[in-house]
DNA sequence: AATTAAAAAGACATTTTTATCTTTAATTAG
DNA sequence: CTAATTAAAGATAAAAATGTCTTTTTAATT
C-alpha cells in the first residue's frame, strides 16, 4: 500500500512527534535507531519532507529535525502525499486512463469507495494524534517487544 | 495499490472472459491489443496464471488463452493474490516487524479495517461477474471511448 | 578563529519492477 | 509429414525504488 520510503516517514515523523518537548531537536541516526529504519535512506526522506515544510531542521552541533508550531496540525493524508504523492488517491484502479464515472471501469465504483475511505482515514489522523498513542503507551513504533 | 502486472492481469483476464464463448482461444496480441497493455509482459502474466491454473492456453494455430469450466469461479481476490501476492493483505501498515494485535503500531486497527473491507470487496467480486458488465456495456475495458 | 556536529546535497550501488526481444516447444492445418 | 502459428521459456534491457557512502554547508561551542 504505502512505498518503503513513505513507510519510514511515517514512523519517523511520529516518533519526532512524540519526543517533540520545546526545544528538543532530534538527529536522523537517533530516529533511525528508534524506529529501525535505513539512516541515509530516511535522512533523505525527512530531508524533503523539511523542504516541503512539513518538518523542520537545523543544521550544526545539537541540531537536527523538529515540529515547530504550524506544523503542529499535519494529518496524516498530508505527509503521505508529501512522500508517495496522490496516485494512491486519484486514477483509476486497473489503470485505464479513460476511466470516469460515465465511462467506468468494471470495478470503479468499488475501487472508489476503497479509495475514500482510506482518504478519509488518513485525513482524520493528525500526527499529533498517533504519537499521543505512543507516548501512551497504547501504540508503539518499536520493532522491540517490552 | 495494485502493481502494473496486476492491473494488466485483471483486465486480461476480465477481457478474455467477457469473450469467453464455448471453444473461443484468445491470442495474446488481441488481448493486449484490445486492453491497451505491453504485449510480452502481459505474456508472462498470462503464463504465470495459466501455471497456477487460474487460467487455461493451448499452443499451435488457432490457440490462445480461454477460461475453462473449472476456472469459472474465480475471484478477483484469487487472482490479485496470484499476481501481487498476499502482501496487500498482511503485515503492518507501517512495515513493523512486530505489530500485532497486543503490539500494535499507531495506525494498526483502522489500516487493518481498511484492508478488511478491500478483501471483503475483492473476494465478492467474481470476474464472470466483471466480464458480465462489460459484455453489456455497463463498464468498459478499453481505452477508446465509444 | 578553529573545531565539531549535524543536516543537505550529490554520487553511486543494488534490487525490484516493468518491458522487450529471441529461441524453443507444442499443436493444428494442409 | 511439413509448414505455420501460437504459448512457453529464456535472455536482456530500461526504469524506478531502495539503500549506502562521500562531500559540502551551516551553526554551535570552545
Amino acid at each position: 500500500m504505502f512505498s518503503k520510503a513513505c513507510e519510514y516517514g511515517i514512523r519517523a515523523v511520529i516518533y519526532i512527534w512524540s519526543q517533540n518537548t520545546k526545544g528538543v531537536k532530534l538527529g536522523v541516526k537517533d530516529i533511525c535507531k528508534e524506529i529501525d529504519a535505513p539512516e541515509f535512506f530516511t535522512a533523505k526522506i525527512l530531508q524533503s519532507l523539511a523542504k516541503q515544510d512539513l518538518v523542520s531542521s537545523t543544521k550544526g552541533p545539537n541540531g537536527g529535525f523538529y515540529i515547530s508550531d504550524d506544523q503542529e496540525n499535519m494529518r496524516l493524508l498530508d505527509l503521505v502525499k508529501a512522500i508517495d504523492g496522490d496516485k494512491l488517491f486519484k486514477g483509476c484502479g486497473l489503470g485505464l486512463k479513460q476511466c470516469s464515472e460515465s465511462h467506468p471501469c468494471p470495478i470503479h465504483n468499488d475501487y472508489k469507495a476503497i479509495r475514500e475511505n482510506l482518504a478519509k482515514l488518513l485525513s482524520e489522523k493528525t500526527i499529533k494524534g498517533l504519537a499521543k498513542e505512543v507516548v501512551s503507551g497504547k501504540a508503539t513504533l518499536s520493532t522491540i517487544l517490552e
